[in-house]
DNA sequence: GTTCTAGAAC
DNA sequence: GTTCTAGAAC
């Protein structure tokens, strides 16, 4: 069965020794937590300590903080400790958790057994049988059954088991049993069944003593559970990583060791993590380039710390194929010490080229520890990542850079065409290039580490300057100061609005390179750096994000319309001539279908008003005006929900229309319609080009005038998905994509009322 | 905004 | 050869 492989499989251990192991039971009196532990303690060959707080002051009952005292002596001495008390509460759990700082394992083994037996045990256990005691004893039970929180990886576990009948706990017995000094067990979640079960059915008709026949979780109807439904593998996909770690832990390969380690959030659980933007990346120097591990992961930690506020919900993940590596534990004892929220970043142990298909683990964005000449091989993370990516990689890079120098990060976009996007739903890969501390490689910097940790921290913070770049150009245009946006052409790393400048090391290092920027911190930094100029331009990357404020030649308001451009202004002035056609007339307005429907629902609001050609001309004498169209746009979009309710509807406006005439657009967001037709088109309505009608209107109350981008960057922008954001080559391969795309929408999109959806879908 | 079409890309 | 884009005309 499926448990038994997961559980007696030991994963890699070879030449690692194995670190000792914390426990903790969970389970209600009379779950066998005890027994349990007297069994392991008995049969391993590894050194056991079971710490009982009812019998830990000699033989009485004593505190927490003894325990947590007696269990980290026996951990300094080298010994696995079980935990033996209820722990049925994350509170309860949480002082224990902190022993997970000291280099260690920490497991839960969750003895989930019926309460029927919990309680018929307990009252046995007391001696007093009787309707009383026994009544006494169910109470307790039921109570604290009540109160249980299951635990979760989250907490900081880096191995759950659930057991919950007695084949689960024997085959978990097994499992500690047979666990040797030296020997590690995949980390990750097992044999979970129903999580949200506070009570289990039918502890109440046992408490009023009617015989329940066993429920759905008999063993018979358990055996093929184990085997993890469908459903629970999507909730739980570490779970799928199983598989590898099982298939290959004879050999002890590394590479296909992939499961979760400690800090990590219980991976996909809730599948909108999915969509979380999120950078794994390798530790950087560490390994080729032999840069002190102490040093790096006080770096990394202040970084990250650094960032972390900068990219909201978006996280970093710090991963490395080696389950006992010694930069991942460093990191990992200080992320803690600081406090740093697990669920922004947390380390992970796996292949960072198959972080989703083999850890469950989305990714959007990873990381390459590439070489200076941007090229495959060498080994390591960047063989394995270019070999991942086939060639495609290799093209997108060279049109980003030639090379690149340590300190330095450059952004590519991965194309459709890559196994690495398609599969593992990576967008962009970043190459980073550290400092080089071993002598055997070029340009080593002899034992510098003043020189190196400077360039270390560029690195990482060129690396997660060109993440956040990818985030906030995923989601929205910042408000204000908008620095840049992902477009095929551009490279987007630290601020360059001023003529960009690229920091190389000394001479004797120089490396030619073009395209890549650092951090604007960095460009303080000169000391024994020097700057060169760039060699590309970058003016058009740059024009992003012209804020429309209506001065100089060309502004909004003289804009020039074409005849063709006319349509809208005229039906605005004359709807009478085209009754027929509009689905609504009012003094203000006219609600019309779109000519060119872009979805299968698209009309369009259109103002009366004249001399309000655009959103260029709006301003705050116009609040009430926007608050009537968007009210409107509403009451259509609802409408049309009662007809369809699988339709989402995007109420916006175009940053810079092509026809005259301010009109809102009210479209929902399957676009399937033949005449979606060209990048215009899409990216009109799925950018930043978009302003949704309640930004803007919080816009012009604020400020007065909305931000606009720019005509021309939207023909500059990839095609993407607007739901998964993927990218994809052309128009056709678009389309045939979205049809399908079931992915959740963009976190940005989910808020304030962007979308519009049936009440049933909210 | 659309249509048409040359020629680039595949 | 076919598919797809992008620029001109409207």
């Amino acid at each position: 069965m499926d448990t038994d492989v997961d559980d007696t499989c030991k994963a890699g251990g070879e030449g690692e020794k194995g670190k000792p192991i914390v426990v903790l039971l969970v389970g209600a009196p009379g779950s066998g937590k005890s027994t349990f532990c007297d069994q392991v303690i008995r049969s391993s060959a590894r050194p056991w300590v079971r710490i009982c707080q009812d019998t830990i002051n000699n033989g009485q009952s004593g505190t927490k903080v003894q325990c947590l005292k007696n269990a980290a002596r026996a951990l300094k001495e080298g010994k696995s400790v079980f935990i033996d008390r209820c722990n049925l509460e994350r509170e309860q759990r949480a002082d224990f958790m902190r022993l997970g700082a000291l280099q260690v394992e920490m497991h839960a083994v969750v003895l989930d057994l019926p309460a029927k037996l919990c309680i018929s045990r307990s009252v046995k256990r007391t001696g007093h049988e009787g309707n009383l005691q026994g009544g006494k004893a169910a109470a307790v039970v039921n109570s604290m059954l009540r109160k249980k929180e299951l635990p979760k990886l989250s907490e900081g576990f880096s191995r759950i088991l659930f057991c919950q009948n007695e084949s689960d706990v024997q085959a978990a017995l097994d499992t500690y049993i047979g666990l040797g000094a030296l020997d590690t067990l995949p980390h990750g979640c097992f044999g979970q069944k129903n999580p949200d079960a506070k009570v289990q059915l039918g502890i109440m008709k046992f408490l009023k003593k009617v015989d329940v026949p066993s429920n759905a979780r008999s063993n018979a109807s358990r055996g093929q559970d184990s085997a993890p439904p469908e459903a629970t593998e999507v909730k739980n996909p570490i779970c799928e990583g199983r598989g590898n770690v099982s298939s290959l832990s004879d050999t002890a390969g590394e590479e296909g060791k992939i499961s979760e380690d400690l800090v990590v959030d219980s991976v996909n659980q809730n599948s909108s993590l999915n969509d979380v933007p999120t950078l794994a990346f390798p530790s950087i120097s560490t390994s080729d380039f032999q840069f002190n591990h102490e040093k790096a992961s006080d770096i990394i930690i202040e970084i990250v710390e650094e960032f972390l506020h900068k990219l909201g919900n978006a996280r970093l993940v710090l991963v490395d194929l080696t389950h006992g590596s010694k930069i991942l534990s460093l990191v990992r004892a200080k992320a803690a010490q600081k406090n740093i929220n697990p669920k922004n970043f947390f380390t992970f142990v796996g292949d960072i080229t198959r972080l989703h298909s083999g850890g469950g683990l989305h990714c959007n964005v990873i990381a390459n520890a590439a070489n200076w000449r941007l090229k495959p091989g060498g080994g390591g993370v960047n063989a394995a990542i270019f070999s991942a990516a086939g060639p495609a990689l290799e093209v997108a890079t060279k049109e980003q850079a030639k090379s690149l120098s340590p300190g330095n990060a450059v952004v590519v976009p991965l194309s459709s065409a890559s196994p690495l996007y398609s599969s593992e739903g990576v967008t962009h890969v970043i190459h980073v290039l550290g400092p080089n501390m071993n002598p055997n490689r070029p340009n080593c910097l002899d034992g510098d580490y003043v020189k190196g940790c400077k360039i270390l921290r560029m690195a990482y913070t060129s690396l997660f300057e060109g993440f956040l770049s990818i985030v906030r150009s995923q989601e929205k245009l910042p408000k204000g100061s908008i620095e840049k946006i992902g477009s095929k052409s551009s490279v987007l790393l630290g601020h360059s609005e001023d003529a960009p400048k690229i920091f190389s090391l000394k001479s004797d290092q120089k490396i030619k390179r073009d395209g890549v920027y650092e951090h604007e911190r960095w460009k303080k930094c000169k000391g024994s750096l020097n700057e060169v100029g760039s060699d590309i331009n970058v003016s058009r990357a740059g024009k992003v994000n012209a804020n429309n404020d209506n001065t100089g030649s060309g502004g909004s308001n003289s804009k020039v319309w074409g005849s063709w451009a006319q349509a809208l202004y005229n039906i605005a002035m004359h709807p009478e001539k085209h009754k027929d056609d509009l689905l609504e007339i009012t003094d203000d307005f006219i609600v019309l279908t779109d000519l060119y429907p872009k979805a299968k629902k698209h009309i369009l609001v259109l103002a009366r008003y004249d001399g309000l050609d655009h959103l260029a001309d709006v301003s705050k004498e116009h609040l009430q005006l926007l608050k009537m169209m968007h009210a409107m746009g509403l009451k259509w979009a609802e409408k049309f929900l009662l007809e369809d309710a699988s339709l989402v509807f995007r109420l916006g406006y175009h940053s810079v229309p092509s026809m005259r005439q301010l009109h809102l657009h009210v479209i929902s967001q399957d676009f399937d319609s033949k005449h979606l037709k060209n990048k215009k088109h899409w990216n009109t309505f799925t950018t930043a080009f978009f302003r949704d009608s309640v930004d803007v209107i919080e816009e012009i109350n604020n400020h007065g005038k909305a931000t606009l981008m720019d005509e021309e960057s939207v023909l500059l922008m990839e095609l993407r998905c607007h739901r998964c954001r993927s990218a994809h080559p052309n128009i056709p391969r678009l389309k045939s994509h979205i049809t399908n795309c079931r992915a959740p929408f963009p976190a940005n999109l989910l808020q304030n009322g962007r979308l519009v959806l049936a009440p049933s879908n909210t």
